[in-house]
DNA sequence: ACGTCCACTTAGCAATTAGCAT
DNA sequence: ATGCTAATTGCTAAGTGGACGT
């Protein structure tokens, strides 16, 4: 069967070069289906209970969702179900779950932004000039990139002196040159540099605080860096075994566990009142794993994991947690102290002449591992890493880490190509880990920087891209109006690109390039709309992404086309994957891949609803709600949610009463101020009048709480499940706030907070009020 | 023209801490 | 000081995409 659809693609006469990534995909396809199958006739057995279960969970949810008027869906959030992995009934509840919320009523702030993005996109290629032109007003174009050309040596190690220079100005300009090239400003800019020596790494301290890289050079070797020391990581603390008093009861009789077994139940035990260790997937894959660090006599009793009363051990870790939080102050205090010592030994590195700080710089524990979503290995077992399997990465001229007592790490290598320092392998998925750099390093700095700017390269061309999507959209090739169709959701609904994943070893999630059949329905007219495509499915960590967007007829068309004759758990893109689609973005624009696009769509969105949404006499508190709209637009765009806070409700309440109880402030204040001025025009002297001055000023100041209080309610409650951070941190170019701030005199603080101005240190400092993105 | 490995970015939630009201 | 909530930081899973070997 796996062929069937191999013909289909001559109806738009390719036939011939049936490229193998489509032989790959159907192989994948043929399992899928067999899994299907399986699935339906397990379906089929239970169907009663446990279906039933969900079913009637999911409706409840449904209901709070209507009730909160998220009703559009698209927010709602879809994790996982419980049961073992099952697509069938995945499959139905989604059916379902389009019955009921599906019909909606009108969107609020959710449904809304979408619809304001999907009609100011993409469709009407005409419409997009604008946006690239008259945003800001008066563009004194430039400065902003002024920084980079300029630049001193680096020098690293050893602590020679720059050589300044000319040429080195020109090399980057050039080298950089399709980035920015626009501006030129060429001329170099002041340069900070704090050479300083190298030598003395301590004074390094205060000097680095404000060490601006973004004025230095970028190398051009490809090498990450010249010099690079640091002490290791800080290893998990070894297992301590419980107190004697602590009991684990098997079968109701007391079983005194080895201290391996023992170290595994405990991680079971910690997590006992969380929910997913009812899931019977979690229990099997922990069970399973438990079973292989006891010993053979324990193997024998331990025969069922229903059987196992953990209870004791988790109220002992339980009762511990309580006694750290009465801990005393100064007990507090001295674990405070401590770690900070740590951190000071092993958060830092000296990488090119600069200490810098280091990410994670701790070596994950052991536990159980929890995947997201419906993830097929969750509950296993994360073992503990030791020296040995530890690579270290560090400059051969450094002082290398050295391994505990007796111990030895797996390698120490001195490779300056990548910018990790320690790596070791998991035992889950077998991926590697890394311990790299905090996000206000060079190096992160100049690749975040990096992604902008190819994201504003995008922008010069994406008219241009854009028209030849549409036009491949007819193309004779089924390959190339896939791609095209592909793009064009990609573009305009910032789908991730959706790379293959190996199946049964994650959860199954997809993004644009392996949607699947059934993950789309097509509806030729839904209510006053022509050309519906709805989507549902679950993306990244499982997110559910929930979407209906009339398109474009020809795309409608297109799509009908691949859904010929597929079965559900067919790809909806049979002739294309990511790598077939960025390589094709690849020749469009250097450097273009789909990713590019969700950073060029958000930090574009964002930079047009500022300028929307920003009035220019509103007060302060006014125009952060106007920032946090345009980033809560951006937010939506790309499905960044999150789960209401627990506290949600009531914490909302709160505020309210604040405002009710400002109100009644107001009104009593409002009438004192009367008071005042009747007194007043009576007696006419002085002090009254002076009180009259006193309530008035009085009533302007609580006006203005009110008013930020009604601003805060607004702002929580739109927010409700949507999450701002992760496009503030990784999607919105930092120089459209900064400039943003900079244009309305928003303290900087009010938008980033102390970790933020951190890692957008480049932008904040180089960004004037009149950028553009 | 893969598939596999590797490096690095992006992601949501949990834990911790800060900040406020009492 | 205490106790709460709100904000921040930490953690690590889950993506993307390039390089490389076959």
């Amino acid at each position: 069967m796996s062929g069937d659809h191999g013909e289909r693609d001559s109806q738009v006469n390719s036939g011939s070069r049936a490229n193998d990534a489509h032989k790959h995909k159907d192989k994948h396809k043929e399992h899928r289906r067999k899994e299907h199958k399986k699935d339906k006739e397990r379906e089929k057995a239970k169907h009663s209970n446990s279906e039933h279960r969900e079913h009637s969970e999911k409706k409840h949810r449904d209901k709070e969702k209507e009730r909160l008027k998220h009703s559009d869906g698209s927010v709602d959030r879809h994790r996982e179900k419980p049961k073992e992995k099952d697509k069938e009934k995945r499959r139905e509840e989604k059916v379902k779950s389009f019955h009921v919320e599906g019909k909606p009523k009108k969107e609020k702030e959710n449904g809304h932004a979408r619809e304001m993005w999907n009609s100011l996109s993409p469709p009407d290629i005409k419409s997009e000039p604008e946006e690239d032109n008259g945003l800001y007003p008066s563009p004194k174009h430039n400065k902003t990139l002024k920084r980079e050309r300029d630049e001193e040596e680096f020098e690293y190690k050893p602590k020679k002196i720059k050589t300044e220079n000319g040429k080195k100005a020109k090399k980057r300009k050039q080298e950089y040159e399709d980035e920015e090239e626009e501006e030129e400003d060429i001329k170099p800019k002041k340069k900070t540099k704090d050479k300083k020596s190298g030598a003395d790494g301590k004074k390094a301290k205060e000097t680095e605080e404000k060490w601006k890289w973004w004025e230095e050079e970028r190398s051009t070797d490809g090498s990450k860096w010249k010099f690079l020391e640091h002490k290791g990581p800080v290893l998990a603390p070894p297992y301590e075994p419980l107190p004697g008093h602590v009991r684990f009861f098997y079968d109701g009789k007391l079983l005194r566990l080895s201290a391996p077994a023992e170290e595994v139940a405990t991680f079971f035990a910690k997590m006992l009142d969380h929910e997913y260790t009812t899931k019977d997937m979690f229990r099997k894959n922990f069970y399973k794993d438990w079973r292989k660090e006891m010993t053979s006599e324990e193997k024998s009793k331990i025969t069922d994991i229903n059987k196992c009363n953990f209870t004791e051990m988790s109220e002992y870790f339980k009762a511990q947690s309580e006694a750290r939080k009465q801990m005393s102050k100064d007990e507090k205090l001295k674990i405070k102290e401590e770690n900070e010592r740590i951190l000071q030994e092993y958060g830092f590195c000296v990488m090119d002449n600069h200490k810098e700080r280091i990410g994670n710089f701790r070596i994950e524990p052991p536990g159980l591992f929890r995947g997201r979503g419906d993830h097929p290995k969750m509950g296993m077992l994360k073992r503990r890493i030791r020296p040995e399997d530890i690579i270290i990465n560090c400059s051969k001229d450094s002082k290398h880490p050295k391994p505990p007592q007796g111990m030895r790490w797996k390698e120490v290598r001195h490779d300056n190509k990548v910018t990790w320092l320690v790596s070791w392998t998991e035992n889950i998925q077998g991926s590697i880990k890394y311990i790299m750099l905090n996000p206000s390093s060079r190096i992160k700095g100049e690749k975040d920087w990096q992604k902008y700017e190819t994201a504003r390269r995008l922008k010069k061309c994406v008219d241009r891209l854009r028209a030849q999507y549409r036009e491949d959209w007819k193309s004779k090739e089924m390959r190339v109006r896939q791609r095209a169709v592909a793009l064009y959701f990609i573009d305009k609904l910032a789908l991730r690109a959706g790379n293959e994943k190996e199946e049964g070893e994650t959860a199954d999630t997809v993004g644009c390039c392996s949607l699947r059949v059934e993950h789309i329905k097509l509806y030729p007219k839904m209510d006053d709309q022509e050309y519906v495509v709805e989507f549902d499915f679950l993306g990244k960590d499982s997110i559910r992404y929930y979407n209906k967007m009339p398109v474009e007829k020809r795309v409608f068309k297109n799509l009908q086309l691949f859904l010929e004759n597929k079965q559900p758990e067919d790809d909806l893109f049979d002739r294309l994957n990511t790598s077939i689609l960025n390589k094709h973005l690849q020749e469009l624009m250097d450097g273009l891949t789909a990713k590019v696009f969700r950073t060029y769509n958000a930090s574009i969105t964002l930079q047009q609803q500022l300028k929307e949404l920003t009035s220019p006499d509103e007060s302060i508190p006014a125009k952060i709600l106007s920032y946090n709209r345009a980033n809560r637009a951006v937010a939506i765009l790309c499905n960044h949610q999150r789960a209401a806070p627990k506290t949600f409700e009531k914490s909302m309440q709160n505020l309210q009463t604040k405002i009710d109880e400002k109100q009644k402030q107001l009104s009593a204040t409002r009438k004192q101020l009367k008071g005042a001025k009747t007194e007043h025009k009576a007696s006419h002297d002085d002090r009254s009048k002076k009180m009259v001055e006193v309530k008035r000023k009085a009533v302007q100041r609580i006006e203005e709480q009110l008013m930020k209080l009604q601003m805060q309610a607004t702002d929580r409650e739109e927010n409700k499940q949507i999450a701002l951070g992760t496009s503030k941190l990784n999607y919105l170019d930092p120089r459209i706030s900064v400039a943003w701030v900079k244009k309305w005199d928003v303290p900087i603080e009010k938008i980033y907070n102390k970790t933020q101005r951190e890692k957008f240190a480049w932008a904040i400092d180089m960004a004037e009020e009149d950028y553009e993105f």
